[in-house]
This record gives structure tokens, C-alpha cells and sequence, in this order.
DNA sequence: TCCTTTTATAAGAATTTTCTATCAATTGAT
DNA sequence: ATCAATTGATAGAAAATTCTTATAAAAGGA
């Protein structure tokens, strides 16, 4: 009973405020119905209950004009200044759409880490210069566990996963190829009998393309056990670089070796029968819509999935 | 039809950004519903429109929590402090009430300008030192006109008029009395008929004391052609000096004389039958509101009425 | 799989806002 | 002084918005 006298009642609302600013501009109720296309009672309820919240008059009314009191110079300025201000942001809002900027973080599993986004990723920096990248090179489970748990927004994975929240959309496609120095004398083709003579370097066990091969030799009879393996190595990059030593043949992603073979230091070498096609895939979040930036890239490495080759 | 899309429909509200404040803080609808004690579905349903409003999702809802998208990062920080902008206005509202700073402007007529008002003023800015004050004197019918104009807010006068827009107060209470230099000897009371043998200093034709004088004459059967004319001077200042200097007498308003009167050197002659009391009052707009500093000055003035004597 | 938690949705109630007519007051002109 | 015109206030109805209750749907955890 006492203290609802001192009690402001609900906070202003910026209609309340544009009326009033448009009252104090045009100096009259009605003026400012019109211009705010709406009915001057209107006007007059809304300056009523503002002054009612701030518990003060704001326009002392003279009969047939009005003059703004002490209280409403005082509030006329800040109401522009806060109406500006959502303006602004609404502004904002909307330019953060033109926005690419600021650091992108990226997931990879390795041959799209290390093979291919770094080639993209220089051309969107030299088209966005104001974007920088983080790429974070893992095991595509385990980039995948980081984009379900947020910790990234997009993620390039070799293989797809059954999942509700998850959406992979297809990017490059890859192929598992055998792979020779260029100098060893070879055919051009070789059947499965042929391989298993050959000096083998295998990748280690648990890595994807190892996996890729032991899935493809369930299917043909092929067991890892009857290559002549002369070595195992641990990363795409000796076994690449084992290649070119002539050490001997190994299976791995055709991309990984793109230059090599433009310039002949490794050759490919045709299995009959044998094709190791894979895809891999942009993973996102199905739920989690993308900061600017990450859409702009999203859209530009879908774009890029039809120019590689 | 095609516009519809891009028109953001009416203004953001502060209820809608105090929403999406505590949601974006609680990062919970549910929560957010609990702190602003509201129901989840009106959380649900004012975000939305907010988020309609500014074209863009704010929250993506992940099932059983919420994630801020990067619009809602944005906004947050500039929500916060657009109603912090409101809060501010109106406590400064309402500051303005305990506010007595600035310029008064005090409109008053020839014996209240130069004989209180310089005095209430004096007082005033020494509790209020900053408070700076500009006094016009003009006669009271200009003062009034001012105050009417709106180029006064308060107008100090000898005398009211008739009007529906103007409120008198009454200020302190004025005699004319009848002067005589201290030294002069004179009895301490006389008749009209002795007065009009004595040398009398008269102030010109359409000052306001020579208007209370022939006002009053009027009723006593008094004419100023009757009187001994020594001088006629154009000031009250003038008019007393002349006493002083022992030229003559002449009728006056006691409160120009109240130090001559205390100190001696003019003693005040009781005129048998004459009292010529008047009231000065201080005038406002009766429906204008006073600035603080003005309001608390009138207070102060009204106040004053009783210790003036 | 079931249970709990969280957001969305729908329908109706409550509140707020707006509109249509007035009314009252003031100004300016005749 | 009176009358017409203009302006803001008010009342009551209509419209729009907001809120509530009840329920559905989706998701995470045991």
C-alpha cells in the first residue's frame, strides 16, 4: 500500500520511448500521431504511462499547445541515444552476415589435413585476409567426438558415421592407389598374385588407410599376413618418401601423392579388380547453425569438392 | 508479398531484450522463466519473436540445452548495455529532483528586485552554491507579460491581475509610509492637513508607489496637486538619498527604508487615518511545471514570507 | 528402454494497446 | 463577445499482444 507509490512498475519500452521522442520533436500530440500513423489517444496513453513510470510529467499542457518540461530535456536526448543504440545493433546483426573474419578452427583427419585443406584454406585467406586458420589434425573418430561435443564446428573425416546429429556432406573423393617409384621397371597392371611378390611398406596398425586396405582384402582374399612386408612405417610421409627411395610399393591415397606423380618420381600402378574408392565428408553438427565465417568456408570447400580432381 | 521477408516488423522491446538477457545468462529457458518468475513459454515465445524480428536464429536449441549462436554473442553485450542506459536515465530522472544547479531567472518589479529579492538570493546560494541567479526588474505589468510569454517562470509583483493562467502567491507584506529625514523635528504623527504643508519629494508620474499614492489619495480626498512639491525624482533610490539629505519628506515603501529606518537616519511619520499596505506576490503559470531549482526556489520564497517582517 | 529434463505448440485467459467517438478547453477571428 | 477550429483528455469497444495451462516432442542419462 505504501510502497507502491515508490515502485516504478514495468521497465520502459521503447515504443514509449520513439513516442516520446516524436511528441517532444513535433511538439504536439496530435503532430506526432500523424507522423507516427496512429491515432493521437493512442499518443496520449502511451506520454501518460511513461510519466506514470518515471513519476514525473514530461510535457505540461498548456490547453491547445504543450511544453516540455525540465524531465523530458533530460530524457530526450538519452531515449535518441538509446534508440540509436538498437538501431546500431540491429544493424549489426545484420552486416555480420557480409562478416569473414576472425580464426577458423578445422578439424582433419590426416590426408585431408595435410593434403588438401592447407591448399583451400590459402585460397579463402587470400580471397579473406582477414580470416586466419587453425587446422587440428586427428583421427577422424576423433574429430568427429570434438565436432558432437562443440569443440569444433566442422570437421573432414574419412568416413561417415551413423548419427542423428551429425550431417557429412560429401567432399573430395579419394582413391587408395598402389603406389612404385618412378624409376622401378614395372607393367603398368598387375594382378593380386603379382602384388604379393612385391617389397610391401605398410602403414601401422590402426591407421585408416591400413583399415581401408584390410577391408578391401576381406573382400578379395587378400590378407595383410601374405605381402612381403620390408617395412612398417608410421605416417603417410615415409611411407611416400620410402616410395621414392625405391624401398619398394605401398597402398595409399592417390592425393597424397598428387605432385609425385605429375612429375614422375612415383608411379601408379593398376591392380585388376582393384578399386579403393573413398570419400571424404564435411561433417557438421545437424542442430548447430554456423557463425558467418564458418558458413562462407562450409560453402566454399562444398564449392571445391567438383574443382579437385 | 516479397517485402514482408525483409521489413523487421515493429521495434525491438526492452522486455524482449531482458528476456534474452537472462536466458543468454542462465543459458536456459526454463531457468530464465524461473528468474524473471514467468512461464517457459513465454521465455519460448518472446525469443522468438526477437528472433524473428532480427531475422536470425539467437539460440540453437540442441535438444535439451541451448548454445548462443553468434548473433546472441553479439547482441548480449550490447543488450546489456542499452538497458543499462535505461536504468541510468531514469535514476538520473529522478536525481534530478535533489538537483538545485544552473540558472534562475527571477523576474520581479522595482522594489523587490532591488530590496528582497538581492537578500533571499544571497541565502539561497549559499545553501545552494550552484545555483547562479539573474534578477530583471521591470514593472510589474512587463514581469507579468513575461511570466505569461513563458519567458519567466516566476515573476515577483506588487499587484495581481485577473487571469485564469496565473497563480498568486502572496509574498511579503509593504507599507507606504511617510518618510522624514532622522534629524528633521516633526511630531511622530501628523494630519493630512499638516502633510500637505511640509516639502515632499514626489516620484514621477506612472511609478508604482506615485499609483499606491494616488489610489489612495482617491479615497482620502487627497490630490498630489495639493502637495508642496519640492522635487520630483525618477527613483526610490533617488527619492530616499533626498531625504536623507533632509530636502523634504515624501511616501515610501518601509521596506527601501527598513536600514535607514533602524540606523536612524530616516524616522517614519504615522500619518493620521493612513495605512497604505500592500502585498507583493510571486507569480507562476498555473500550468507549468517548475524545474527543480526554480520549485525549491519558491518554496524558499513562500517560506520566506513569514521571517521577512 | 524408461525416466527425466527441456523446449515447442496450442488454446484460452488476461493484459495492453489502439481506435472511434466524443468532451472540454483554448485560441483566433469575426 | 461569440463562434469556429484546433488540441489534448476520456470512455468504451475492438484488436493485438502477452501470458498461462496443458500437452507434445525431443534428447540425455540410468
Amino acid at each position: 500500500m505504501l510502497c507502491c507509490w515508490i515502485s516504478r512498475g514495468k521497465a520502459i519500452e521503447t515504443r514509449q520511448l520513439k513516442i516520446f521522442i516524436t511528441v517532444y520533436k513535433s511538439g504536439s500530440f496530435t503532430k506526432a500521431a500523424e507522423q507516427l500513423s496512429t491515432s493521437q489517444p493512442a499518443v496520449s496513453e502511451q506520454i501518460k504511462t511513461l510519466e506514470k513510470k518515471l513519476g514525473c510529467r514530461l510535457f505540461d499542457r498548456l490547453g491547445r499547445t504543450i511544453k516540455p518540461t525540465r524531465k523530458a530535456e533530460i530524457l530526450y536526448p538519452k531515449a535518441q541515444s538509446i534508440l540509436e543504440d538498437i538501431k546500431n545493433v540491429e544493424d549489426e546483426l545484420l552486416l555480420e552476415d557480409q562478416n569473414v573474419s576472425g580464426e577458423l578452427t578445422i578439424g582433419a583427419s590426416t590426408i585431408p589435413g595435410a593434403y588438401i585443406l592447407p591448399h583451400i584454406a590459402t585460397d579463402f585467406k587470400a580471397r579473406h585476409p582477414e580470416i586466419s586458420f587453425e587446422i587440428r589434425i586427428a583421427d577422424s573418430g576423433e574429430v568427429i567426438d570434438a565436432v558432437l561435443n562443440h569443440d569444433l564446428l566442422i570437421g573432414i573425416v574419412g568416413a561417415k558415421i551413423i548419427s542423428n546429429n551429425l550431417n557429412f556432406h560429401p567432399f573430395v573423393e579419394d582413391e587408395l592407389v598402389l603406389a612404385a617409384a618412378g624409376e622401378r621397371k614395372i607393367p603398368a597392371g598387375i594382378s593380386l598374385s603379382q602384388l604379393v611378390e612385391l617389397p610391401f611398406l605398410l602403414r601401422e596398425n590402426g591407421s585408416g588407410t591400413r583399415k581401408s586396405m584390410e577391408e578391401f582384402g576381406f573382400k578379395n582374399g587378400l590378407e595383410i599376413g601374405q605381402l612381403n612386408t620390408v617395412a612398417v612405417l608410421g605416417s603417410n610421409a615415409a611411407i611416400k618418401e620410402a616410395i621414392k627411395e625405391n624401398l619398394g610399393v605401398s597402398i595409399l591415397s592417390r592425393i597424397s601423392i598428387r605432385d609425385e606423380l605429375a612429375c614422375g618420381k612415383v608411379q601408379e600402378i593398376e591392380i585388376e579388380g582393384m578399386t579403393l574408392k573413398r570419400s571424404f565428408y564435411v561433417a557438421t553438427l545437424k542442430k548447430r547453425s554456423l557463425p558467418n565465417p564458418y558458413r562462407v568456408f562450409l560453402e566454399t570447400l562444398l564449392k571445391t569438392r567438383s574443382n579437385m580432381k
